[in-house]
DNA sequence: TCCGCAATAT
DNA sequence: GATATTGCGG
């Protein structure tokens, strides 16, 4: 659905934002951002509009008269945009609003399909999907704002702050762009062509870049300190293996509990990062494990694949599933969760109603054979620390069940 | 003018 | 507290 707040204002001022009149004034002019559209947004397959997301015709024209935008939100079945629609793919998309958001409406989450701010603003929601295009710039003075640097109002000026909600989307075309551009060319207004959403302005770019690139810094961070951890591991498996005297029974696969890395529950880091290098869903569903993640024997967790930016959160958070397996306990985390396997199928069930230190957990036959599989290609190392007995005993029984030698090659 | 960082606002 | 916007110096 779409909500623009045509405020018609038509003076405004010089010193307000000059890209944000841009913006406001490409749409005045009929170039009516496609991105800014959220009966496009429901319908768009952005696999396919990225292609020619900079095709500007894909609503020509459109007028800006007040009464016929609203009438052109609310209906979600006009002429143009039905056609459009119907070229586009119908595929699901989960969220991919944009929403523009005047500092002073609360409309988040109130499940209005449509309301009227006291400005006159048409805001229409759709529970998490909404878009609020509103390039107001009001008229009357009085409520016009612009934020002095100490963050008072100017009377005199009317631009209002218009927020920019990064859907997951959004942000996904935004790392799309950043992506092909590559790091030394992703700036802001490279990133802005090549997004091609005439209703982002420059300065939202390089907001949502800052925090970008904050992100990353911070996840290379993370990722390196995970690779010294697992440099670590390896070092203490190997050790193991050949120190170990060569002879196992079950109790050799409890051997170490310390110097592994701790295994971070996923809110911690995942936490609500808003759709920070989420690739969206409709990619890789929840219940899917692809085979190509399955892991090397010896890294923490498997390499994400390449074509994502950053790993989808439950990414990780289906391979911490897995190193639960084999994952020591942690100090001040949640006791793991522990598992029983079905001897018939393989597949773990939740043995008991602990904390759990993760997300729901939905364990997959794959996931078992996964976890199973990793413990194969190192038995020397710690297996079911994770566990307590009786999942410890249920895993061991599957193991022998597959025939999984007792003294690990050395 | 653009960029990026820091401060500020929501 | 997370995230977006604004200010400001380079």
């Amino acid at each position: 659905m779409l909500a623009v707040s045509p405020s018609r204002n038509t003076t405004t001022t010089k010193d307000e934002s000059q890209e944000q009149m841009e913006s406001y004034s490409t749409i005045v002019n009929g170039e009516f951002p496609d991105f800014c559209d959220g009966d496009l947004l429901e319908s768009i397959d952005f696999d396919d509009l990225f292609v020619s997301i900079n095709e500007k015709d894909v609503l020509p024209n459109l007028e800006m008269d007040p009464e016929i935008l609203a009438e052109f939100s609310v209906s979600g079945s006009g002429g143009e945009e039905s056609d459009v629609n119907t070229s586009m793919s119908n595929e699901k998309v989960e969220d991919h609003s944009i929403r523009w958001k005047d500092e002073e409406d609360k409309f988040s989450g109130s499940g209005l399909d449509s309301i009227l701010s006291s400005r006159g603003e048409e805001i229409v929601s759709k529970k998490d999907e909404s878009v609020v295009v509103n390039p107001v710039l009001s008229e009357d003075g009085e409520k016009g704002r612009k934020p002095t640097t100490q963050g008072k109002n100017n009377n005199n000026q009317r631009k209002r702050k218009m927020k920019v909600d990064w859907t997951p989307e959004l942000h996904r075309r935004f790392v799309q762009a950043v992506e092909q551009l590559g790091v030394d060319k992703a700036v802001p207004s490279r990133i802005l062509e090549l997004m091609g959403i005439d209703c982002l302005t420059r300065h939202n770019i390089a907001s949502h870049l800052q925090k970008y690139r904050s992100h990353q810094k911070h996840l290379l961070a993370r990722q390196a300190e995970a690779a010294s951890w697992s440099q670590r591991r390896q070092m203490y498996g190997t050790a193991a293996a050949s120190g170990g005297g060569g002879k196992t029974d079950i109790s050799a696969w409890h051997a170490p509990t310390m110097g592994f890395p701790p295994i971070i529950p996923m809110h911690h880091h995942f936490r609500p990062l808003h759709v920070w290098g989420h690739p969206s869903m409709d990619q890789f569903p929840m219940h899917i494990w692809p085979k190509h993640l399955v892991h090397s024997p010896y890294s923490p967790l498997p390499p994400p694949p390449p074509t994502w930016h950053q790993p989808d959160p439950s990414y990780w958070h289906h391979h911490a599933h897995q190193r639960r397996f084999h994952a020591p306990p942690v100090p001040g985390i949640p006791p793991h969760a522990m598992f029983k396997v079905d001897p018939g199928t393989g597949v773990p069930t939740r043995h008991n109603s602990g904390p759990e230190p993760f997300l729901d957990l939905h364990p997959t036959k794959e996931s078992v054979d996964a976890a199973i599989a990793d413990v194969l290609s190192k038995p020397w190392l710690p297996l079911p620390l994770g566990l307590k007995p009786p999942a410890t005993d249920s895993v061991l029984v599957e193991l022998q069940k597959q025939g999984v030698p007792k003294i690990p090659p050395t």
